[in-house]
DNA sequence: CATGAATGAGCATTCATTCAT
DNA sequence: TATGAATGAATGCTCATTCAT
């Protein structure tokens, strides 16, 4: 191994080191109680250190944010790959991104601080990074829809924007979740979330 | 008029420069920058006296969402008394909060705010204002829905849990705008929407 | 009753609204969060109103104190009408205090307050107010002594200073509770207090 | 001296430095009046770098007040190496601190201000401190008193009670001194503080 | 590369007091 | 008498960022 790869190693696991404390504060304190300094401490570096590695705290957010995006990327792609029926599939994306709301509460919280910040709030590179990792998520999904469409189990639609839909309701619906006490009877938001999941499939299975 | 009356009305005017004086903040510099010592410069008056009137920052920020809130509840309600099909008034509201979301961009974002805050943040009193005020809106489409089961224009199914899902719908389409450049080719986000909005209609229309 | 007497008492009650409103201050939050505006809140009255009858918080303060050593002084008398020895009068003269200590624990606080204040803090006339009703407690106790000396139960001894020492002796010792955990092993702060009982009731009846 | 000792040295010197502005304050003041900005103000330094090197207000407290006990400690183990009896090593303890209340009247109040305040109003490591450095001083009054029971100069008592005893009345009595225009006539505070320590010294020597 | 000391503006909030009505 | 609106300095504390070493 050269020298450039062992520095660019040592560079990522340095990165990484950093990343670890971040995720450890975001997770044990909150996305509101993050701090530069507060990270460099738990990761035993200076705070310069930490400035040579990420260009600022945004850059640190966005990198946990691709993480985030990363494990429910994979818990998808573990879905898309199995022997069900599509209809199965997009129920299941949608309760395991349920489930990811509940369990994975801090990166559910770091997803809705990038999707409820202004447009304008970002640089450029670190919007950019968001989506695309945003957007390797909503492939696999895509993929779904695309595959059913083809093997005739879902009707025709544009699925590129079928599959943003379909996320856009589960992320609204999910959201509304704190407000369960005053806008919600009965069953409560769970019945809320199957209804939705109910209607989003029936969009796609009805024939119109 | 009584001096009480007078008085209640100053109070009432002094309650408004304030908030005057926050929406500006709001609206010239995002929800990120106002602080209460802003809201009293801009309102030219003693920090002291912002905390007369409003108990804390979060209270004021309660105030302008239902102001924001209010304000779209009255472009609904006048949709509402449309005299046409409740199919098309629910389209009209779709494009009303779209609209809202551009036209009164700072409002949405104080939606935003508190539909992505963390459920512990506000004080309940707080907390049941918003909540208030969001249920009185939802109250108006949940009406137009009932009519339109009423009618026999819309199919039979659950109105309060239709009413959420067609405003998390929405409000979830619109927060993915601003990816617009990422996610959508050819037509854009106008044409996501408009597609959104035809799903969400053709579930209440089609015949299962 | 002239107009000046009935103009007196209601002068009197106001003071004992304010008074009332500002004991349940003490009661419920403690003497750290005490403002005027709050007894003004508490005691359903206009903040200037307080600034009428009270010249500032300090006099209220001592008001309060007045009042618990006053409560404090009552205990005591009863004690020294009891048809018990001196000496046992002065065991439950402590053990009064102790109790005192802990039940009205808010009073004790603001004896302390005024204890561990510098003495140029206050205006003279409160300053009086304070040591005088500090002085009443403290001769109720030195006519136990005195009777104690005369009917030959304790030795001989300046009972002016011994009511002092007594005094000052219980109140240091209470202010050592908090360190209990720190200080005291076994017996813990209970056997420190009794010891100190002893040793100072052996003072006074020992043959030197 | 490499780097690491020179570092170690500096940040010594700056909290030093930051503790000569706190104490100043203290001094010309009162302890009623520290503030970290003034602190800051006192130290030519930046509020930031105060909180660098202190965790909060208490701590700076803390720190003066360990510096204080420190002071007193000294000059009681000075007089606990002295060759004279045990007797006269606890009644020059005792002028000691009468004089370091008055010498060191801020250091006493500082003192005062930790035995007046809520046993929860500090961090427990803090309160570890304080009670650590009082536990300090009164380690070596107990080894003098334990040194005179074991001469014989003494009776036999429970050392660890007495000392605290000693400690709390002498503590106690100096607290009066504040209102020795309205208690002590004749021959005043000094006269009082001569008659406790005899009693307390008494109550050692003499044989039940 | 890595450090960590230093900054100072910024924050939300409190409060005793005044004064015109 | 009684009010209560208005003040604005003050408080403890945080934080992203810089920069000399």
């Amino acid at each position: 191994m050269g020298v450039k790869e062992r520095k660019a190693m040592e560079r990522e696991q340095r990165r990484n080191q950093i990343l670890d404390a971040a995720r450890h504060l975001l997770f044990h304190s909150g996305i509101k109680n993050i701090s530069i300094s507060k990270i460099a401490g738990q990761a035993e570096l200076g705070v310069g250190t930490i400035y040579f590695y990420y260009q600022n705290k945004e850059e640190i957010f966005v990198t946990l944010q691709e993480e985030g995006l990363s494990l429910l990327h994979d818990q998808i792609v573990t879905i898309s790959n199995k022997r069900i029926s599509q209809k199965n599939k997009l129920i299941q994306v949608a309760k395991a991104y349920c489930r990811f709301s509940v369990e994975h509460k801090n990166y559910f919280d770091i997803i809705n601080y990038f999707l409820s910040s202004s447009i304008v709030f970002f640089k450029p590179d670190l919007k950019n990074r968001v989506d695309k990792s945003g957007f390797k998520v909503l492939s696999v999904i895509r993929k779904i829809v695309d595959k059913g469409i083809e093997k005739g189990q879902f009707k025709q639609t544009d699925s590129e924007k079928y599959t943003i839909l379909f996320w856009a309701t589960i992320h609204g619906v999910l959201q509304t979740r704190k407000m369960e006490a005053t806008l919600l009877k009965d069953d409560g938001f769970d019945g809320l979330f199957e209804y939705s999941v109910n209607q989003l499939i029936h969009t796609l299975t009805q024939q119109g």
